[in-house]
DNA sequence: TATTATCTTGACAATCCCTTGATGATTAAA
DNA sequence: TTTAATCATCAAGGGATTGTCAAGATAATA
């Protein structure tokens, strides 16, 4: 569950990004006041902070800023449309993405996922039988590397997180670099490249099992 | 499968929405009167609602209130784009997401998914001697994995889900991905299969009944 | 540019499983 | 008890899906 730290001085829009918020799962901590949120964050940590710029007190940029210099939390920034200035600002000031108010809440998730995916691709770990080094793009197997290409790279890991998840063509389709008017048939076909070198049987999968009608699911 | 009911009083808009929805696999079951859909509400369960806030007869606010006290579907309002103002009311009703109009149909479906995702997430139940994971579509009794098709676990599922209810052979072909004018018998079929694998036996049912000139009965 | 690697898709066989008629068993009602 | 309707199950038919080959299209690289 990851932890979010809200800094919004309309209370009402407060308590709904907070509701929305929670939903998803997200545990969420608002303030209205900087002030209290620049002193709960020596004393907490989050996964990520989302800061309204209409703030009062303190101005904007500067609360960006003091977070920033107190810890390496990545921030969202939000303002009110149009203001280009501020989204330059925004980056400059070191915030990892903007939001043009009014925004979708939908809109805000898919940032808040985006950003956290972003930060927190770590090194190399070990999953099965497999050592998977992100980063580098690196499968291994019994200390022998497999020589995925791009796609296939993609529909492996994209299996191996979801994990006991059924993915369909579809879903693989559309989670991977692959266009979105690919035919399903194109995908039956990396599957079974892929097996083939992670050394899977299609009839007797240890790995990646076909359900039959619906998709594929990494065992 | 997922069941949808939609609520929308355009006519042409909701056969269009039938019709994707459709493509991708849900069933849909259209109205555009929401009182006719109150009503469907109180005999069978839908997946997820998708309400249209232009309505006649009742005021859409209410009926989202009325669908929230009913039943725990899940809500998607859609409504004229730009109305700001009730898409803070949406979340204040309960809805689960919300979707400006016009939108693509693509969007539709991914906002759906992402509901039912969310709400269905880590919803492994255990109903009687059955460890149930809808979304992974994983059933088991006694630790051993049931291997259901994709049709035998629909129907096992619809039966579950209301057990204690007689089942006529036309409920369960309209609230399974059977064509619709499939005949009785291929349900008696699917049952006997759905049986064996469970353990049961038609003779004297532990689980499945059969109802004479009815249909069947989960216990 | 030429060459190579990768992706995409049609083709076809193998497989899966849905459907349905047939048959005997079971049930309800006369 | 007899009769007609319904149910359980077998087994065959057939439609849909999947695995894989191979060829062509596209992209990457020398």
């Amino acid at each position: 569950m990851s932890r979010v730290l809200l800094i919004e001085d309309d209370i009402e829009m407060q308590k709904l990004i907070q509701e929305y918020l929670s939903n998803y799962g997200y545990k969420v901590l608002s303030f209205d006041k900087p002030k209290s949120a620049l002193e709960i964050l020596d004393k907490e940590s989050f996964d990520i902070v989302i800061l309204d710029l209409m703030l009062p007190q303190m101005d904007g940029f500067d609360v960006c800023k003091e977070i920033k210099r107190k810890t390496e939390t990545p921030i969202i920034i939000s303002s009110a449309r149009g203001d280009i200035g501020n989204k330059i600002m925004g980056f400059e000031l070191g915030a990892d993405d903007y939001l043009a108010k009014p925004y979708e809440p939908r809109e805000l998730i898919l940032r808040i996922e985006a950003v956290l995916r972003r930060v927190t691709k770590n090194s190399a770990v070990n999953i099965l039988d497999f050592y998977i080094d992100e980063p580098n793009r690196v499968v291994k197997i019994d200390d022998y590397e497999i020589d995925f290409t791009k796609i296939e790279l993609e529909i492996f890991l994209y299996l191996i997180k979801n994990r006991g998840k059924i993915l369909s063509r579809e879903q693989i389709i559309n989670s991977t670099s692959l266009s979105p008017d690919t035919k399903n048939r194109t995908v039956d076909m990396h599957i079974s490249n892929i097996r083939y070198k992670i050394g899977d049987d299609s009839k007797n999968p240890k790995y990646i099992k076909s359900v039959w009608g619906i998709g594929y699911k990494f065992i």
